[in-house]
DNA sequence: CCAATATTTGTAACCGCTTACATACTCAAG
DNA sequence: CTTGAGTATGTAAGCGGTTACAAATATTGG
């Protein structure tokens, strides 16, 4: 109980040989330096005091702490949502074989506060795995100035100079598009995502630019912001039917729109899909379960998440070339064809 | 781009004074011991340079690294469960504002593997936070002879010198036998956790003891093991049927193994809680979506995690008394009456 | 048996910071 | 003008490792 703290000094003392040596057995990669007698000797008296290097002193000599930081905004529900559970395991699973560690950088929403000294200075870590970066850095330039590599999940923005794993959100908005389109729907809702979001924007963008080409352009009273949110999506819904009592579709810039909307809908009598086409964005766990199976687009979350954290390992371990660290991975979005869009061309 | 590396040597050159006052400027409990004047220009240069210190090398002097580890099983599906979701939204509420952050530490469940050495090799945090400890730590004693405080968050063994969070399962299962048979149940089932789980032994002995007292004895093939798990219990629904068709309750050891039980009984035509009741434990979110919305037994999982990083927290903040850190913290479990179980006495 | 070479070990500088202690400087009171 | 108490700053010794380089020892071949 009483354990006297150890160091490196301590147990080469009781070995009976230089701290160098303790150092070279301790390491693999040195360890075949060490004859096998003296390794033998030194594994036994580790083992019997229980010694272990301390980590900071590593840290400080080889500057590096193998830990990774995941800078996730602080939100009272944020480990409670699909999207942050899917990039957690994500990162995790990709890390474990890696010996690379990960710790929980939460930030609060405050714009503008985050400015370049403030972040750094708290944190120690190899490299940054960064979601949501609009919510707290409010001056882009910072990412580009971080004293480690970062990589950006999602939000893509090309202004900025960082490596960014995301999807082509324009072009799931096509995809939607397409699939309504080429189902027979003509007059069309959108339910869309709030300002601050940049990929809202390129999926209603790629939506309307589609059926644009097509020849259909959507009245703008019949785009109505629902934030993202189940409940809000839910009130609209008898609004936007007022603006328009005829339209066959409906498409919700994320799933809980989506879901929100089709609640409302069976709830005053109007069946999806037989009444009104649904689609979604998203394809969140709950899409497959909903009734009716929801269609969507499927965003992959999970495999943005161990894209984006291959990517920084590597970086990290074979950066001799001092290359910037920077581009834009995108990964596919596909439609998931369920049962709650169908054709009404028959 | 070409930021050469700074250190406080380079600042305190660049300014024009010592690193002893560098550092003193820097550190907010000593801050106030430098002339206005050169904290001016410290400040000034210092972000100018955009120098931040290196956390390294503060951790090494001052041997702290203000950073727990968070210990969870290695699982595919951890960051999807309801109950590490608990603790995770706990643990990184709790610890916002103290200034300390917390590493995920991902242990794989090998029996045997994790000894003293090869966990605390990899690691350097101030403190422990662990859950289902007896994953992975084969050897109880490894834990007493941790370097640094831990808590541990359920799974309760008294037989262990720790700091521990849990509740009292074995009320629990008192409490739920009590509900069950004050509502005139006498004909009851069980359904059982896995062997592994000490949790379920408790609960399970609290239901038989709180019933034998009473002057029920539970038949023992009417005590059937479906691990935790909806799917398992779901298949064991028609045995115990067999075994005794004329059962009026089911006590599940956990919430998943009432879905799968209500959902086998709705399938066969046997109406829950018409016909049978079922109570569960746990209260995972679920429950109250349920059809019918289940009663159980709710165990506060977040309240479990803000209490055991408090506890922790505190401990490194005061343990000038260098008291060991053990102990046994419970909190109240309670019955939450839904609609699953029914009073048949009327 | 000795020189040449390979293997093993030790010495000491360094990583970047904190802090006890020493020193220098201010300024009011005697 | 001294003296003494603050106040402000500097010096240098750790903290616990890694590693280049030097030194000592072992091995090999002629």
């Amino acid at each position: 109980m009483k354990t006297e703290k150890l160091n490196i000094y301590k147990i080469a003392q009781k070995v009976g040989v230089s701290i160098a040596t303790i150092s070279r057995a301790i390491n693999p990669e040195t360890r075949k330096r060490v004859a096998s007698g003296t390794l033998k000797k030194i594994d036994k008296l580790i083992h019997k005091y229980g010694y272990t290097p301390n980590l900071a002193a590593k840290n400080l000599t080889l500057a590096s702490t193998k830990t990774i930081g995941l800078v996730f905004p602080y939100l009272p529900g944020i480990f409670y949502s699909n999207y942050y559970n899917h990039i957690l395991a994500g990162v995790s699973n990709c890390l474990y074989e890696t010996g690379y560690q990960f710790k929980m950088l939460l930030l609060k929403e405050e714009k503008g506060k985050w400015d370049n000294y403030d972040f750094k200075a708290g944190e120690r870590v190899d490299g940054l795995l960064i979601t949501h970066w609009f919510k707290y850095f409010n001056d882009k330039s910072i990412i580009g100035k971080m004293n480690v590599p970062c990589v950006i999940i999602n939000d893509i923005d090309k202004t900025i100079k960082a490596q960014f794993v995301g999807v082509d959100h324009y072009l799931g908005g096509q995809i939607a598009a397409n699939h309504l389109y080429s189902s027979g729907h003509r007059r069309i809702a959108v339910l869309s995502g709030p300002d601050w979001s940049i990929d809202n924007k390129y999926r209603i963008n790629g939506f309307r630019a589609f059926l644009k080409k097509k020849g259909i352009v959507i009245k703008s009273d019949l785009i109505v912001k629902a934030d993202y949110l189940e409940h809000v999506a839910y009130g609209e819904i008898e609004k936007i039917l007022k603006v328009d009592p005829k339209i066959t579709a409906i498409f919700a810039c994320n799933d809980q729109m989506a879901f929100g909307a089709i609640r409302r809908l069976k709830e005053i009598g109007i069946s999806c899909p037989d009444d009104i086409s649904v689609i979604g964005f998203d394809d969140e766990i709950e899409a497959a379960k909903f009734d009716p199976p929801l269609t969507t687009i499927r965003v992959p979350i999970y495999d943005l998440a161990t894209e984006g954290t291959k990517l920084l390992v590597n970086y990290l371990q074979n950066n001799t070339s001092k290359k910037p660290f920077r581009g834009i991975l995108t990964l596919p979005v596909q439609l998931v064809d369920r049962k709650s869009a169908i054709n009404i061309t028959a």
